[in-house]
DNA sequence: TAGATTGTTAATCGATTAACAATC
DNA sequence: TAGATTGTTAATCGATTAACAATC
């Protein structure tokens, strides 16, 4: 996933703005433009043009032209190969219940270059039964059949007191990369990427933004 | 939402560390723990103690006490009153397929301070139902109803291309912040919060890490 | 050509971390 | 008391923004 030679040095920051460039610019080409310049970029998507110009030579293989800006069709050449969109790695995902089910459900994973093929319940009832082509096996199973499959990122779907538990057996399986969607923080080593999706986290902070934007109202 | 008196000058930062300092003081007051260390919390939390202190002196109304630490009890009531935990604001979901009915269905974002009381879709199977006490109305009366209700959150689950549309009604409406988990990019007013719930971003931000540990480790 | 747009260097801003005196 | 821990000031780090010469 990824490509060797883009991957040091590049901002958490900037590689997040990447796929936002990348369905913008797809938006345009479907308009059938051909060429877009980074102030327009930046207007459009209420960002700073520089800040839009710097992130576009990190993955850009091709400088864009005073006057003209940018080849869209090139920069999205580039932004998929970047983010790895080209060559699907494949996740195993932890917890069928609603929320698993919706990732689970949801086909668009594939375009992000992931591919979850299997899931892992210990619920009785949900064993067995497929989502969306994704079959749903024993938890106790976990350690084992991932390390069988070879997978390198696990999903975490499971409410927060489980999380830490699965996480264990996800790494003990050989998982090196974690996408957690359970709130709860977990004790991982050094060598294992995680990435927390705290919905509360997101919540508070759109919370105080709106008390402010309240406040300063009146 | 939120208390005036803190309403300015906190990083989005700080507010994001919240809910995890949270989480994990209720932990250590469930195993019946009274005070405990900033050096404790930022190791088990992998946070720097500096930052906890002063993450902490933002919400804190009662200072910690060299040698001994903070009170535990006092720390919890101070973040639920800061996060707005105690008193619950409403909001409106829109889009009730497989995401959506996993954020109708789940129930903790009460605990959160935060009521959804009503679903919108424009599909006809989905209308009239009700999940987990939320009610799904026709989409075509969205902005109505949500001035009707006076709800000041609107939250996006609906296909990307949907997005815009869907947050220009809601705004039509009256809400003033936006929960966003569409992939799809929103051209709001500025007195408009918007909090987006990027998958794609969060997911290259993963899958680049794990690139780099794997890089490293050859 | 003239001017829109590029890429880069320097300045600014914001957040994290280090250093350290104060104190229970 | 001694030392763990606090709160604060200063230094560092990282990312954003401003300034500007180069150029198609």
């Amino acid at each position: 996933m990824g490509n060797n030679k883009e991957i040091t040095n590049v901002s958490k920051a900037t590689i997040g703005r990447m796929p936002a460039y990348l369905r913008y610019l797809k938006e345009k080409e479907g308009a059938g433009e051909k060429t877009i310049s980074s102030t327009a970029i930046a207007e459009d998507l209420r960002l700073n043009a520089v800040q839009v110009r710097k992130d576009l030579a990190v993955i850009s293989s091709v400088a864009g032209k005073p006057k003209l800006g940018f080849e869209i069709r090139e920069l999205i050449r580039d932004i998929n190969r970047f983010l790895g969109y080209d060559n699907v790695t494949e996740a195993v995902l932890v917890g069928a219940g609603g929320l698993g089910s919706a990732l689970a459900g949801y086909g668009g994973f594939k375009n992000y270059g992931l591919n979850i093929v299997a899931a892992f319940d210990k619920s009785p009832e949900r064993i067995g039964r497929t989502i969306n082509g994704v079959k749903i096996f024993d938890a106790k199973d976990l350690t084992h059949t991932v390390r069988r499959l070879n997978v390198l990122i696990g999903i975490i779907a499971v409410p927060g007191p489980a999380a830490q538990e699965v996480a264990d057996e996800l790494v003990a399986g050989g998982v090196r990369a974690i996408w957690n969607f359970a709130p709860a923080h977990l004790a991982l080593p050094p060598d294992i990427a995680v990435k927390n999706e705290d919905m509360a986290a997101s919540l508070a902070i759109l919370s105080k933004r709106l008390a402010e934007i309240l406040y300063n109202e009146k």
